[in-house]
RNA sequence: GCGGACGUGGCGAAACUGGUAGACGCAAGAGACUUAAAAUCUCUCGGGAUUCCCGUGCGGGUUCGACCCCCGCCGUCCGCACCA
């Protein structure tokens, strides 16, 4: 008989230290079973683990555990998103080393990882900072350098004048740089770019293969690749008003059938006409500059009114030589999209009809929904932009809008203007390319050489890996390596004259855009992957992780494994078959009187009057309980999961994560859910203690004759061992979980309710295979308690490495069919009839019912609806 | 503004393909055990009425039957945003 009660403390650690010494986890690439790739998103080493790791890691563990339980070869491997930021910030305060601080990092939340209990292969574990992984990575981007998958630009950054540094978008703060307070610049620099956008078309056409991803995903993707179809339109400048060497404006538009309602033409304050104009113009360039300023600011830009300013060019129109369009700068179109320039159509576009309102330009009507009198309809602050057919369009009159689209572009097309097609269809992509240089310290760094005489020199692939400089000084303004006194010094690998290497490193995307494809050979030293071995991995099969990471992380990764596959390291091109998306850790708030937040830990919640109270453990005053919202730090409701797997143990912790909310959709950690996760522990433990009293003997072969109390547990097991394993399969945590409550609630009832066992074998073997089943199907979320359980059930080698039990359908299913029967639509009474009797019979047993003789008065039923094995409705 | 998701007891939620609404749990209440507390066990737990009625954000519709499908609103959350 075991012990009272289950010491988690005693236990996890025990059983943690058997599965590395059998290395049960360790997945070896020669295995011939199927194989089955888990992963969950890796963590940024920012010092410990927190509530969401914690989730997430149950998850991916969950997956794990039952597909090796299923048969298959599963990998499920860990690692360390190490290089960025938080680890130079930190460096620069602590005036030591990133990699140090990033190190000791790990080794800390490795320790912490270890003691979830996690079902990880160990010794495959990378950090990404490490030179033994970038190494690659600057060798991978020598091949896409030669395959001409990389490219380098000038592109426009906001530039942090005191710090010396590139700043991203969401680093300016009311157009300031957030750390040096600086009113930030825009600068063109010359920057190195992954062309992504030579696969636009196809990340965007792949996305329907990807049936396993959520939708939200798939369409956040779609609208970030954003791709429109249009015409390019050349509109003819009136040489009376053109500029010097200026005589055609090219514009883009996704409305070429509304080309009628146009009423003036636009260009982004940074065109080249603008520009022109301004030289001679100066109220034009101060309007230009005023833009400009304002481009800064997001939320300037948010609220800003559509402004303009006439240029005095005038363009004719491309169907009417003589009707001529005013030309305006205006704030509101944007260089780096289409042509920079637009026409103008306010009747049918809102920003239009808001910019010539403001202006008085007047608008004219061009498309005329069904039901409306064209003579009538009129546009005056709301534009229309839906459905319906052409009106004062001259040709186009009378057709629908696309056959108007398809009718301009044909014309347009034929038409020639300076011995080239007035117009050209053209497909846009909002897609940019990625810009992947970074003036930073603490990231991998881009393996070229600038030398005067030879231009741009990629680093010889045996220079690789080119490391960091262990001696660096961060305490600089501007790039470190750059001020480094002799790391960028190097001779030309072309002339061998002196040269300099390339100081900026790699965005830290980059290192993400390939960690799965690593894992799968990490210790291999002479290429990033080995093919053979990488298409047998890849796909991840199943990729757990935030939402927050629907764009760029996964559209770059799916990017990545594309530029593989044309550089021959990888042979497929979308990198996560399966991929779900957790829900973030919540908690209540708690503000002390003073309006200070206060940490879960420091107070004690009681129910007084069925109202809940919160005051501090120390002294006692009231404390406000607050809002439910996401833990962090500065609101201080973060619950550390250290002490919650020091006091409850890490099995609690993990089933409270899958069992109170859909995986999803957001938990609330609550101090009394974990507690219901806890005594359930405690109680399984009791349960099995029993079962382990009255079973039969492991291995023993049921009796040929099985008593009704017998197969009724027969039958509970296996019902319930089909709809855990269904859950699991669909990823619904929660509703697994409760599958396992009723198993073992059933299980716990049939034996109160039991007298004697001894005197039924097959009680004893019904018990058996009850108590073996339960510890199975709970052993993938809470897998230290299944392995005591096990124990204590008989069982000698590890449940770690059973098979899943085999449900047997024929089992999970009753003999008889309980049916519920409605009057009307509202249930009125029930009937328990055989499985396979016919319609005729459960009419007949129908109409015989009290509550239906009742419900029809003597009188005949309109209809009866018989549902077979599910329900019977009688129409009176 | 555009796009999407969601709305069910005091709370987290469940309900397969249109077929018994509220499974499973949390909290709460009553009782048993105990000197007492904790733990444990038993019972109650959507609202109202003694035969029944109402109830899945609101209003309508389709259907023998609607949380589920359709139309129109309201609310909450998320994403994107001057994209031509």
């Amino acid at each position: 008989m075991h012990a009272e009660r289950y010491n988690p403390r005693e236990s996890e650690p025990k059983w943690q230290e058997l599965w590395e010494r059998r290395q049960t986890f360790h997945s070896r690439n020669d295995d011939p079973r199927p194989k089955y790739y888990v992963l969950e998103m890796f963590p940024y080493p920012s010092g410990r683990i927190h509530m969401g790791h914690v989730r997430n890691y149950a998850m991916g563990d969950v997956v794990a555990r039952y597909r090796r339980a299923k048969g298959f070869n599963v990998l499920h491997p860990m690692g360390w998103d190490a290089f960025g930021m938080p680890a130079e910030n930190a460096a620069r305060l602590n005036k030591s080393h990133p990699g140090t601080w990033t190190y000791a990092n790990i080794a800390t939340m490795r320790g912490q990882l270890k003691s979830m209990g996690l079902s990880l292969d160990w010794s495959r574990e990378i950090a990404t900072c490490d030179p033994s992984y970038y190494k690659h990575q600057q060798a991978m981007f020598l091949d896409f350098l030669k395959a001409g998958l990389v490219d380098r630009k000038k592109s426009k950054v906001n530039w942090d004048p005191v710090d010396q540094t590139v700043l991203a978008n969401e680093q300016v703060i009311d157009g300031r740089g957030w750390r040096s307070g600086a009113l930030v610049e825009q600068r063109e620099l010359t920057q190195w770019f992954l062309k992504i956008t030579d696969f636009s078309q196809d990340l965007l056409d792949s996305l329907d293969t990807l049936d396993r991803w959520p939708e939200k995903v798939r369409l956040m993707q779609k609208n970030w690749i954003g791709r429109s179809e249009g015409l390019l339109v050349r509109f003819r400048i009136d040489p009376a008003t053109a500029p010097a060497g200026e005589s055609e404006l090219e514009i883009y538009t996704t409305r070429p059938d509304t080309l009628f309602g146009a009423r003036f033409m636009a260009v982004a304050p940074d065109h080249p006409l603008a520009a022109k104009v301004a030289q001679n113009n100066p109220q034009l360039a101060d309007f230009i500059g005023e833009c400009r300023r304002m481009g800064t600011s997001v939320a300037t830009l948010e609220t800003a009114e559509k402004k303009g300013f006439d240029t005095g060019v005038r363009v004719a129109h491309p169907f009417d030589p003589e009707w001529k369009l005013p030309v305006y700068v205006a704030n509101f179109v944007l260089m780096d999209y289409g042509c920079g320039a637009i026409f103008g159509c306010p009747a049918h576009d809102q920003r239009d009809l808001d910019f010539v309102n403001a202006y008085g330009l007047g608008n004219v009507p061009v498309v005329c929904p069904q039901g409306q009198d064209p003579a009538t309809f009129a546009v005056t602050d709301v534009a229309y932009d839906g459905d319906g057919l052409m009106i004062n369009s001259r040709f186009l009159d009378g057709m629908t809008i696309a056959q108007a689209k398809e009718e301009v572009s044909k014309r347009l097309e034929t038409v020639d203007m300076g011995g080239r097609p007035q117009a050209k269809r053209q497909v846009n992509f909002r897609l940019r390319d990625w810009g992947i240089s970074r003036q930073r310290y603490w990231g991998c760094p881009i393996p070229v050489i600038h030398c005067e005489s030879c231009d741009v020199v990629p680093a010889p692939k045996e220079s690789l890996p080119i490391k960091l400089p262990e001696d660096v000084q961060l305490d600089v303004t501007g790039n470190p390596l750059d001020h480094h006194p002799t790391w960028k010094h190097v001779p030309c690998p072309n002339c061998g004259r002196p040269a300099r290497r390339e100081t900026d490193t790699m965005d830290t995307f980059v290192d993400s855009s390939w960690y799965f494809a690593r894992f799968t050979d990490p210790w291999n030293d002479k290429t990033a992957t080995n093919k053979a071995v990488a298409d047998h991995w890849l796909p991840v099969d199943q990729y757990i992780g935030g939402i927050e990471h629907a764009i760029l992380h996964l559209l770059y990764s799916r990017f990545f494994t594309r530029a593989m596959q044309a550089t021959g390291h990888l042979g497929l091109s979308e990198p996560f078959k399966g991929l779900f998306t957790q829900g973030m850790v919540v908690h209540e708030t708690y503000r002390a009187a003073d309006g200070a937040w206060v940490q879960p830990s420091e107070i004690r919640i009681e129910t007084v009057g069925g109202a809940r109270r919160a005051s501090l453990i120390e002294g006692g005053a009231e404390v406000n309980i607050g809002a439910v919202e996401k833990m962090s730090k500065s609101k201080r409701n973060t619950v550390d999961p250290d002490d919650i797997i020091g006091t409850f143990g890490a099995d609690t912790a993990r089933w409270f994560m899958l069992s109170d909310s859909p995986p999803e959709r957001d938990v609330i950690w609550s101090e009394e859910g974990v507690q219901g996760a806890s005594r359930y522990v405690q109680q399984l433990w009791r349960l099995i203690g029993e079962i382990a009293g009255i079973a039969a003997p492991v291995g023993a072969a049921p009796p040929a004759q099985m008593s009704d109390k017998a197969m009724a547990i027969r039958r509970l097991t296996h019902g319930h061992l089909l709809r855990v394993q269904e859950n699991i399969e669909r990823l619904r945590f929660n509703t697994a979980i409760a599958e396992i409550r009723k198993l073992s609630n059933g299980l716990s009832d049939a034996i109160g309710a039991i007298e004697d066992v001894s005197a039924d074998a097959g009680l004893a073997f019904a018990f058996r295979e009850g108590g073996d089943v339960l510890v199975n199907l709970f052993a993938p979320m809470m897998p230290h308690l299944a392995e005591e359980c096990w124990q204590a059930l008989g069982h000698d080698t590890p449940i770690a490495e059973a098979p899943w039990p085999v449900a047997d359908a024929a089992l999970a299913t009753n003999d008889t069919v309980t049916l519920p029967i409605q009057i009307n639509g509202k249930k009125r009474a029930e009937i328990t009839v055989d499985r396979s009797a016919d319609n005729a019979a459960v009419e007949a047993a129908v109409l015989a019912l009290e509550a239906v003789q009742k419900a029809l008065d003597g009188k005949a039923p309109k209809k009866i609806i018989v549902v077979p094995q599910r329900i019977v409705n009688v129409v009176a």
